[in-house]
DNA sequence: CGATATAAACTACACCGTGCAGTTTACATA
DNA sequence: TATGTAAACTGCACGGTGTAGTTTATATCG
């Protein structure tokens, strides 16, 4: 790799790390340059300013998040195991060191700056992206019963959301793999209860 | 009212609106002082550090909040309107602006000091006082049908936190009334299809 | 008169971002 | 393989700014 582009790569790499551990307003660019081991006058060789580079780890981790898998309706499978699967993957996603990463430096930030928050709800990661249309097609195919889908959807990750990301995010507690299938499980229960075809 | 406390309080209200609008750290004591009408001497004469005056701010925005009625079950009358009139008690606290004050407050230094994690999770607002009480003389009484109380409480109180609190701290979008309605009705609904007896 | 408030200047420090002289690296050409 | 060159990195000092907290001299209130 060309130096130029490990230097870059361990500048990103340290403000990653700083950012999180020490949230942006409190990482400054002298400590910054030390633990990337570059000198500070690289730092700012590669980005102009503390803003700039703030807005490079964002997008960074945004394409590290960006993959994984989308769920399609299947006719011919349980709902509840197609529940399950969404939901593994959402809990996955939510409890993951590094969306958990992204979460709390972007957060912090909008919530000093209020200007910033459309970049947040705009972007979609995880099961916000499918599940509308998964819920539209199992309605389609007479497997769920729901009014009002976009409100629906929410509901069900809302759900995994506050017992498994919230909690993390404000450092409060970890789910055990065991407590995260209880979520999971009872998260499915009351959907079904509420929405499922009778 | 003795001047020295008519001076106290100017700071206060001061120190509330300067750090819930611009943040603990973007707030300069000179600021906060002009803003008091009050000179800054007189700040460092009622608070040593902005630290004290932080933890003031904190413990008195609590005390504010720490009032609440308590309902509590009532055989005579039917669950949804009970649950409703918790749900509308509690919609109108997270989404009141004295409470989305203090909690942007508190968690913005909870996410940069970690070790004060305790203190919110400590705190008993609103309806988590009294509902794991409520719904447990609900299950006495055959109206409700629950294996894990705690948990069935806090899946009824986190739809109305991931709805109501959640997207206005984070200030993307504030709810009007009939949306507030809506998903008190809702959520009511969700936690009666699952938790009823049949 | 004594306690308290005030205004303004001051200290001490931390931080962002820049300038620059000198060194290292990558790489092409001889 | 040796050498030249351009680009990138380094280290350090510095200007400018913002801010916590202090000092001092003065005014006001009870």
């Amino acid at each position: 790799m060309k130096l130029t582009e490990q230097k870059r790569m361990q500048i990103l790499d340290a403000a990653e790390e700083l950012f999180h551990s020490s949230g942006v307003e409190h990482t400054s660019m002298d400590q910054l340059a030390l633990q990337a081991k570059v000198s500070k006058r690289t730092v700012y060789n590669h980005f102009a300013t503390k803003d700039a580079l703030f807005q490079a780890i964002l997008q960074r981790m945004f394409n590290k998040l960006a993959q994984g898998g989308e769920v399609r309706f299947n006719v011919a499978e349980p709902i509840d195991q197609q529940l399950r699967s969404i939901a593994q993957d959402e809990v996955t996603l939510l409890s993951s060191a590094a969306f958990l990463r992204v979460a709390k430096i972007a957060i912090m930030q909008v919530m000093q700056r209020p200007e910033l928050a459309q970049l947040m709800s705009d972007s979609s990661l995880g099961c916000k992206r499918y599940i509308d249309n998964f819920l539209t097609d199992a309605c389609s195919a007479g497997v769920l019963q729901i009014t009002d889908i976009p409100f629906a959807g929410k509901q069900f990750i809302y759900q995994l959301k506050s017992f498994v990301f919230y909690p993390s995010l404000f450092g409060l507690e970890q789910q055990t793999p065991a407590q995260q299938a209880h979520i999971i499980n009872e998260a499915i229960a009351l959907f079904l209860a509420r929405y499922q075809a009778k």
